[in-house]
DNA sequence: TGTACATCAGTGAACGCGCGTTCACTGATGTAC
DNA sequence: TGTACATCAGTGAACGCGCGTTCACTGATGTAC
């Protein structure tokens, strides 16, 4: 069905693809107003000129709604991140850091109510299902890959001295096996400490932290983004 | 007036400060079961056996009262940081450090709803007053203390051979100013980056980025918080 | 110590609002023969 | 190509709910003389 080309396909199925498209584009549009809470289907409706039941033909419920958003939101951040290290030559690694998280720190600032939908407080009472996990590791993949392009490169990062505390061994091999197969305990445990520098800034700037202070925050996340790239061994 | 003693308030004053703590501690728990949105003054009052009319006595509006909870929650914070650091000696940085940062992932792991009231993403059509900023950068200002304290002591951090970028100089010093003063802009910067590690860590873990993978984080927190003290240059 | 008046806490009814979801229905579109 | 039937989109009314806030009021508590 998803595969049937454009030609193919029924006035039908245009026109549910379509209005499909709309709703979470006004979805979204109410998301950036009044927040995920603010959300509410009567109003999509309202602003699709519809009746508010018939919405119950596209989404089967609030969540369902919610849901879709939350993996459109995912995808796009992961979509910015993997187009931005696309153009750059694998071995630069420390280049293709530097777009990554220029490009996800973007990606937020222009849509920080999608944003927070994925990364801020949970909605109480919402719980994601399994589908989301795929779209939800794109941008961390990005970086992840970023990481064991280093580790397999021919300057790879310095080997540390001291060993990774033992309840860690296991929880990296894990984050390896999806994110940076193949590369070394130590290392991930390092990228995973840059992964939540990361999306811990974005988070400060975004949710008003750095009001007063920090702001513009340009110079501050161009030069942490650094320090960690430093302090992983990206050459 | 706050400063009455017990003895010399009357009777409806003593009430007073007894409801108004009743309704904070009402509102607290349906924070702690529905999030932020999901408080309701209908449903305080209700619970505390009373008409909802009756807390406009207490507090002007669903705002107000809001506020009261937010300068709370930073207040515990704060307080809980406070205490952790309190008796350990001045000169130990390292376990001060160690000390403060779990004393904040543990109120935050405890109080998992005040966290993300503060620290989560900001409520939609909520402006937080200026009431709030004292009690806003206690928990912070105890690690700008610690950091203050190492770079005044015996055996300071190393200084940095890079020089800070030119934009950072400014914001650095602002941040001095309100949270560890006569403090090195660089070193300021490496503070920042691992303020917004350390809250960076805790709200991934709180809104559930790792679960499946670095749950239980105890170990990679307590990681993650001696490499910072390394990166800081806490001995 | 007693009285008159002012202050305050709490009531109950009301205003005006919006929400998610269900259901029986009409009429248009698509499909099989 | 035409017809009969099945599928689907959208309607409109309804259910049952909860919300924040205002207002005129009663009765209790506190204060000044």
């Amino acid at each position: 069905m998803t595969a049937m080309n454009s030609a193919s396909r029924t006035a039908r199925e245009r026109a549910r693809a379509e209005l499909t498209r709309e709703i979470k584009e006004e979805a979204r549009r109410q998301l950036a107003a009044h927040g995920a809470q603010g959300l509410s289907l009567r109003s999509v409706a309202r602003q699709l000129g519809m009746v508010s039941s018939a919405l119950y033909r596209y989404f089967a419920s609030r969540d369902e709604l919610l849901t879709a958003l939350i993996i459109d939101a995912y995808d796009a951040l992961g979509e910015a991140a993997e187009r931005a290290v696309s153009g750059l030559p694998a071995a630069d690694v420390r280049g293709r850091w530097r777009a990554a998280c220029a490009a996800i720190r973007n990606w937020a600032l222009a849509s920080p109510h999608e944003y927070a939908l994925i990364y801020g407080s949970p909605v109480p009472g919402y719980q994601a299902p399994q589908a989301t996990v795929a779209s939800a590791i794109r941008a961390s993949q990005v970086l992840g890959g970023i990481v064991a392009d280093a580790a397999g490169g021919s300057d790879p990062p310095q080997p540390q001295a001291e060993p990774l505390p033992r309840a860690l061994v296991g929880q990296t091999a894990i984050v390896a096996d999806a994110i940076a197969p193949d590369v070394d305990g130590s290392l991930i445990a390092r990228a995973l400490i840059a992964w939540t520098q990361l999306f811990g800034m974005i988070s400060f700037e975004l949710f008003g932290q750095f009001v007063g202070a920090l702001e513009p925050a340009d110079a501050f996340f161009g030069y942490a983004v650094d320090q960690m790239a430093d302090y992983i061994g990206l050459h």
